[in-house]
DNA sequence: GTCTATACATCGATAGAC
DNA sequence: GTCTATCGATGTATAGAC
């Protein structure tokens, strides 16, 4: 199978997703331009097509597969004592963030320029990820380890609270990473009533 | 002074910036064109221009204007004892946040479409907002009724937990304000290390 | 697989009539 | 103050050559 003259397929493809990725989180969806990501590629606009059937799919792409990795990278031993669970989902939450913080600010941010199958989908995904807090939140309630008055705005309230790390979190800052996740753990160890 | 025929500057103002802040609520400010702005109000896209110089200003003006709004609204009393102070905060921040849902999705969506002269004066007053919720926690710090690691972490990790309430509130939903600032009130007491 | 070239729509903003 | 008309730039997407 001969490869076809200037042919660079195995890496164009994941290229075109995290150029695509980092100027939509710093300028927004709508903002860019095809031809800009094709720029910053090094292929004309064109070329992207033979990739992506369009600029919709494209967006789609990166929020599914953000999603769908944010889930499989989560596991929870239904075993272990509830605050051990909702310790290790913090930190888990805020450490696969700041590995990800243009996925994660695309995945809340990009929502509105989904189609609305599309953002159906994406919605799903997210409802499964609170679904995995909820749970811990709900066992940790049930065995008197916790105490607060609605499991679903706690939850809601938590995952906001974890995901604003995204917005202000610079590497290298006056903090590092397990201070941060030390003291946010603090925060929600309290704000469950944990204390 | 007279009239000119059609004229109607005293609402066609106002109008303008209600119909472009709902639009780019909706789809965003890349996403919606001046045509569809003048639509909506009821005139042509030419006509904009009489009230506005140009989009990017339509724009730091509905941020800058809610900002303000923000800002002038919100009354601390130092002479309240800390967890008072913090509770009318919390309670204020919701109840506000819920009375202008769109103002307050623009204030941290639309920050990357700002020119960096207009995004450095919202920052400065969004630095002010904080810094009116991060007096509160110091004072509470100092009189020991709240314990809590990190005052500025502290800070930003509540405003984003209760702004986070806008992107689920549905007016005639399951709980109404008022239960719905009683739960976060609890979440942040505990937060802050208050029981 | 990538290029050049281009179709066709729509954009922000302006000019001049009324 | 609002209209019609339009400029020049830019948008997504496609066609056909190589």
């Amino acid at each position: 199978m001969a490869r076809t003259q200037g042919s660079r397929s195995e890496i164009t493809g994941p290229l075109i997703r995290d150029v695509a990725r980092s100027l939509f989180a710093r300028e927004g969806y709508a903002a860019v331009s095809m031809r800009q990501i094709a720029s910053a590629v090094g292929v004309q606009a064109g070329a992207l097509y033979a990739y992506i059937p369009d600029k919709q799919a494209l967006l789609f792409d990166l929020l599914e597969s953000h999603m769908q990795d944010t889930l499989a990278s989560w596991h929870d031993d239904p075993v272990n004592p509830p605050l051990i669970r909702l310790e290790a989902f913090v930190r888990y939450h805020i450490g696969f963030s700041l590995d990800r913080t243009d996925a994660v600010f695309l995945s809340y941010m990009e929502l509105r320029n989904l189609t609305p199958e599309n953002f159906d989908r994406i919605a799903r995904l997210r409802g499964q990820y609170e679904a995995a807090l909820e749970v811990i939140l709900r066992d940790g309630q049930k065995t008197g380890a916790m105490q607060f008055a609605d499991a679903k705005l706690t939850t809601l309230a938590l995952i906001a609270m974890l995901t604003g790390v995204t917005n202000w979190y610079r590497e290298g800052g006056r903090l590092d990473r397990q201070r941060i996740g030390d003291i946010y753990w603090s925060l929600v160890r309290g704000a469950v009533g944990a204390d």
